[in-house]
DNA sequence: GTCTATAGATGGATAGAC
DNA sequence: GTCTATCCATCTATAGAC
């Protein structure tokens, strides 16, 4: 059995209450009830409340990009990439969906320099379905377009997973993966 | 010119306030300030925070609702709807676009009752783009698949353009909604 | 309709004991 | 590593004068 870890629980219970009620309505004093503790226990974890935050938000984003890699790792044909891009883009906004939903709610709760860096993370992994999506336009395999703006469009689409899931539904996360590959594979290729 | 409406004027900072920073994140003070007066005045217009909110998400909703229903008055063809209420969407989604961030960000500022209304109407909203693309599969045009899973992929992807559209780009609003249209109808097309 | 003044609660964070 | 106690800032909202 795993070592329960304190910081651990901090965080795990800070996923839930921000996904439940926003970072700025969730209070130190509610991590810390949740968690068990007083909330100055918290700060021996912790700097202050952004660090859980970013904590949170950092993590998420390594965990995606590198899933997205692993995915893609060997995969030659453009069209069978951007096809596992989305699926894999798709399929983790599902599986972890209390984490981006705080990505795409909460930044605004990080300070400058902090929130630069969660950005261009951010932008680094965009970088990567526009140039699959480019590649493929040159090609030949995918329609002529503004690839920025379909980029755009796709990737939102399948972040967007994220808002309406219900993991109680009748379709499993696989199956809507699959749905979203197929309908945005459809809407591109030539 | 138009009278200076205090009221209006609260509301107006509001909106920027809320988008800039979020909703918890701004006081009655910051808006009291933007507005260039003292707190406790605000309370003369509104009765509290949370009616500030209220009237900004559900102002948006009736919009939002009320350009559907007028772009759709009198189309006919399935496909030609659908197209209409993908254009029409996507269009208020950037004409509007501080307003309809702070509706996807800040809903959870809003006690029970009023929660329930705006999803409601939400929820009305939504049925509209669903029967149309359930009517489409019926008779042929869209191609056979759950209807629901489409719709809400389609809505989301349309509502996101708030999030990454730039007013200062180089496309015009009017040609991103039509990219956004072309691309849908591409993919639910039989 | 806007002001000054303030109540009363809660926020993040720190000090220092154990 | 967690506790009690507390500081001080800020928050929403109200009372009552003008």
């Amino acid at each position: 059995m795993p070592k329960t870890n304190m910081k651990d629980t901090i965080k795990n219970v800070s996923i839930d209450l921000f996904y439940k009620k926003g970072y700025f309505a969730s209070s130190i004093n509610d991590i810390a009830r949740a968690a068990g503790i007083q909330k100055s226990s918290i700060y021996y974890h912790y700097s202050n409340k952004e660090d859980i935050l970013f904590d949170i938000l950092k993590t998420a984003m390594i965990d995606l990009d590198s899933k997205l890699e692993s995915r893609l790792a060997g995969i030659k044909k453009t069209e069978e990439r951007m096809r596992t891009a989305i699926y894999c883009h798709t399929l983790f906004h599902m599986r972890r969906q209390k984490e981006v939903l705080i990505s795409d709610s909460e930044l605004r709760g990080l300070t400058v320099d902090n929130y630069k860096i969660i950005i261009e993370m951010r932008d680094k992994y965009d970088r990567k379905f526009q140039s699959i999506l480019k590649k493929g336009m040159d090609e030949g395999v995918f329609a002529e377009n503004n690839y920025k703006i379909l980029s755009n469009a796709i990737i939102t689409m399948c972040t967007a997973v994220s808002i309406w899931f219900n993991p109680h539904g009748q379709l499993s996360k696989e199956k809507i993966a699959q749905i979203y590959a197929d309908f945005n594979l459809k809407a591109i290729k030539v």
